[in-house]
RNA sequence: GGCCCCAUGGUCAAGCGGCUAAGACGGCGCCCUCUCAAGGCGCAAUCACGAGUUCGAUUCUCGUUGGGGUCACCA
């Protein structure tokens, strides 16, 4: 059997990793198979429509790297792939349901589901009382034709229990009396979720249904309905839920469910403050899932790996807690990992942003690959080389590198006419600072120590002495150097 | 509250009756070093609790506790 996937997110404008860790999954599911990984879209809420958030679907699947098989994009032989686009197709299975006597149509009005539920003993919690369920063919057609507004209601059974069995946690048996008469068609004519989703599944074929543990204890639902039509019950897999940490002002710490209170959610978020694509997917895949055998312990995976490494039988049951840390970890590996190229192209912006000279942009590679984790840290590691700061004269004092203000304003003097006289480069900067810690008989640091402050103004720079002034260019080194002294002379 | 699910360090987690209970992130220490990183080496830290099954339980069963999910004309 050829596995069909499929990611059905709802165009609210927003992609919640959460999400995008399923559609993962789903596409994993798929492709370590060679099955399809199907793209549809679950608009039929009328009500939340938003406007381009069908091309945020669109652009995540495809920065995220899950390349899908079908969808209202590309097409496919099961389209189409928007559930507004299908509303006609969801009725006619919820009237043949009425027909075979295993739906109803039900007139209650919103008010007395409300008043209904608001009457219930109090810490309990009531579902649907059937009052429709019962009414006489007569009743119905007359209040058919009347035009009162109406659902159909699914007849669920009130007695027993219903088993299915899970790829990940196994059987799951709830008593039927938990089963509400489920709504399928909605009084506006749109499918509900759960109805639209059954329907579109079946008759696109879809083989494995990959989401969310939330839907745990609503899927003897959907297989209700598959069995009133005689379908085959897909396959389940159920994700655990990714849950977030925080702490409260008492220290409290409590984990939930993965919200904006524990920092980004979303994927568009997330990579905007720097985080690649690619260090999301790898991460959040091994969120909820462990590689085996030869993938045992590996943690960089991309996401050919990931297709081939793939197993369900990895998929933990407990929900696991989005660790920020760990992803940031992980972006730092990737940009590790990344080509001259790749490296500059992502740096560029920030390099333009302060006038580097192209001449650097290699060392600047090299200073800042071990330095970054992500991109977005490059202006506050060369802040620098912006403008010199109006430090404190302390910074001079060193006492591993040996450096106090005596010998700082004295290795200053004696590095000025030397660096005068020096090429520009890394090299030669690095011999002439040696050379002069060795004619004055003292460590390299002596030097180094404060003409690095007095090139930088700031404590912590990425790279050394040599690096630092390269960085700035001979003529702002100097420049800066020579305010050092006069600072330390005391003008 | 009913129902369902889950339970190994701070976090991700391996383990699938017998192990000094892997590995990674984070933390700490040492080395390297002109700063900060990176890198190398090392350390600390986990089987929620109580019964039962068994020669032997982290592992199997039951219960307790804790956590999560779910009970819409939302998806």
């Amino acid at each position: 059997m050829r596995i069909r996937t499929r990611f059905a997110p709802s165009p609210t404008g927003f992609m919640h990793v959460g999400n995008l860790r399923t559609a993962l999954y789903e596409y994993l599911t798929a492709k370590h198979e060679g099955g399809s990984f199907v793209l549809r879209i679950e608009d039929t809420d009328q009500e939340r429509y938003v406007e381009g958030a069908t091309q945020v679907i669109y652009d995540t699947l495809k920065l995220a790297g899950l390349t899908h098989d079908e969808g209202p994009d590309i097409g496919g032989d099961y389209g189409p792939y928007v559930q507004s686009e299908r509303k006609d197709i969801y009725k006619p299975y919820a009237e043949q349901l009425v027909k075979d006597g295993k739906a109803y149509y039900c007139f209650c009005s919103k008010e007395r589901l409300d008043s209904l539920r608001q009457n219930a003993p109090e810490g309990t919690v009531v579902g649907y009382d059937r009052h429709c369920r019962n009414l006489s063919s007569e009743e119905v057609e007359a209040n058919l034709k009347a035009g009162l507004p109406y659902v159909i209601r699914q007849k669920m059974p009130t007695e027993g229990e219903s088993t299915y069995t899970d790829l990940v946690y196994g059987d799951i048996t709830i008593p039927n009396d938990e089963l509400d008469d489920q709504i399928l068609i909605k009084a506006d004519g749109f499918p509900t979720y759960n109805f639209a989703n059954v329907i579109d599944d079946h008759t696109m074929g879809i083989t494995h249904v990959v989401r969310g543990s939330e839907y745990l204890s609503s899927t003897p639902k959907y297989n209700a309905l598959y069995e009133a039509f005689g379908w085959d019950i897909p396959t389940y897999i159920h994700l655990p839920l990714i849950n977030g940490k925080s702490v409260d002002e008492e220290g409290n710490v409590t984990v939930s469910k993965l919200s904006k209170r524990h920092g980004s959610t979303g994927f568009f978020d997330l990579v905007n403050e720097g985080f690649l694509p690619k260090a999301i997917m790898n991460y959040i895949a091994l969120l909820g899932w462990c590689p085996s055998g030869e993938y045992e312990n590996q943690e960089i995976f991309s996401m050919e790996e990931l297709i081939k490494a793939f197993d369900i039988n990895g998929i933990s049951k407990s929900p696991s807690v989005f660790d920020y840390d760990k992803l940031e970890w992980m972006n730092g590996e990737y940009i590790k990992l990344m080509d001259k190229d790749e490296f500059l192209s992502n740096a560029k912006p920030y390099y333009d942003e302060l006038n580097v000279s192209p001449d650097t942009y290699d060392m600047l590679e090299e200073l800042l690959k071990p330095r970054i984790t992500r991109f977005t840290q490059i202006p506050e590691k060369l802040a620098f080389m912006k403008s010199l700061e109006n430090y404190d004269l302390d910074l001079y004092e060193h006492k591993k590198s040996k450096s106090t203000k005596e010998t700082a304003l004295d290795a200053l003097e004696s590095a000025i006419p030397v660096l005068e006289e020096c090429d520009w480069n890394r090299d030669a900067l690095g011999e002439a600072i040696k050379n002069l810690a060795e004619k004055k008989e003292v460590k390299n640091s002596v030097i180094m120590w404060p003409v690095r402050i007095a090139a930088a103004g700031v404590a912590v720079t990425p790279g050394g002495c040599s690096e630092v002034l390269i960085l700035l260019g001979k003529e702002e080194s100097l420049r800066r150097i020579n305010i050092g002294l006069n600072r330390l002379k005391g003008n």
